[in-house]
DNA sequence: TCTTGTTTTAAACACTTGTTTAATTTCTGT
DNA sequence: ACAGAAATTAAACAAGTGTTTAAAACAAGA
């Protein structure tokens, strides 16, 4: 797109595409090299190779991944009102990179020797101190009681899932992309008012 | 395991196992015929090549992942107890198989030039009815107005995402494989609450 | 036992893989 | 304009890919 983007970054960026949309082993070198439209050679000149490359991209991809997860977080707001808004935002920054949940998760379960270093951000959550919050929240009774597990997995799984499953869902119901993109705004109304009425008893 | 099976169902039960835990791109045929105990070109000889022997796996396990929610759906129950049904039915299965849906899901994701045949399954799924019933029972006020594609994934995103993401989870959290697989049974009754809770308002 | 058909094997095929090499082009400072 | 560095290229490398071949091992009936 940029015209005067170095060569560096025009690899990377069809790594980036490449990667997300086939994964690592989906994908060859030549593949990403001609993406960039590039020699095979430069790939492993700036990048040494396909594996650091990858490593590359994966960290930054997760770095977004988790970026409005930890930002939410660790802004001071009501509990509720960090529900509300980081839902908001993992719809929007899904539906502009719809890739992404399932290349995170997908690649972190294939990473059997653990290349990747994953903690950082993890950590982040951690130590935004939303978990503790939770919990004191719960004993002071403004909080369904459920441990923290559930209670990641209840908000994660109604954001990642619908863009995880898109192409399962949309043969299912025989959508195409335009209506199962709309129909998705309609569907994050109904998962906040869900979740927001469950955990937040009144 | 057993011993009198044929070489052909050896080189299946192998396939499966390999292509479910590697996806198809992530493995060769090598890998698959060393995981059966085979010559490479029994794979051949029995299958015909690599992509016939993984469309028959595909097949198989796709058959395997829609069963529950057939089954459930196709059954004269009250539309609740369909619901509290499919979820118990769900997590048991995919504790058993945690592979399925992530693979389901991706190979579908992957496929480009449509070289499977999902419509089989969708079309019972639709054939049995249960979305009329629920279009139905919306109309005589027993359940929340809601469009069918955010029915379906209120309920799919809760019960296959825990197994997706299990490995995620699991760093992010820092837990085991013990207590992450029994954390889910209390996860699948708070599942269970909400989405009955939520679906039929009372 | 010999024959016929089936099953299994090692080897080869052509092609792709990630990566490296060595030569060539382009850039940069003088 | 020139020298040295950096960027880019085509070509090659060994190893791995899916698939085929042709020979060997096996089974079973005559």
């Amino acid at each position: 797109m940029n015209k005067d983007q170095t060569t560096e970054d025009k690899i990377k960026e069809a790594a980036r595409s490449v990667f997300l949309s086939k994964g690592f082993s989906g994908c060859s070198s030549r593949e990403i090299a001609k993406a960039a439209g590039m020699n095979v050679a430069l790939v492993n000149y700036y990048f040494r190779s396909k594996q650091k490359l990858f490593s590359l991209i994966f960290a930054a991809a997760m770095e977004d991944f988790m970026r409005s997860m930890i930002e939410v977080f660790q802004q001071d707001l009501q509990l509720e009102e960090k529900l509300r808004i980081y839902i908001e935002k993992e719809y929007e920054f899904l539906s502009q990179h719809p890739e992404l949940a399932n290349f995170i998760i997908n690649e972190i379960k294939q990473d059997q020797h653990s290349f990747f270093d994953h903690a950082e951000q993890f950590n982040q959550v951690r130590d935004s101190g939303v978990f503790a919050e939770f919990e004191m929240a719960q004993q002071r009774g403004e909080v369904r009681k459920i441990d923290i597990l559930t209670l990641i997995l209840l908000i994660l799984s109604n954001c990642h899932y619908p863009f995880m499953a898109k192409n399962f869902m949309k043969e299912m119901l025989s959508m195409d992309d335009n209506s199962y993109q709309n129909s998705l705004q309609e569907h994050k109304k109904f998962v906040t008012e869900m979740l927001i009425n469950y955990l937040f008893k009144r």
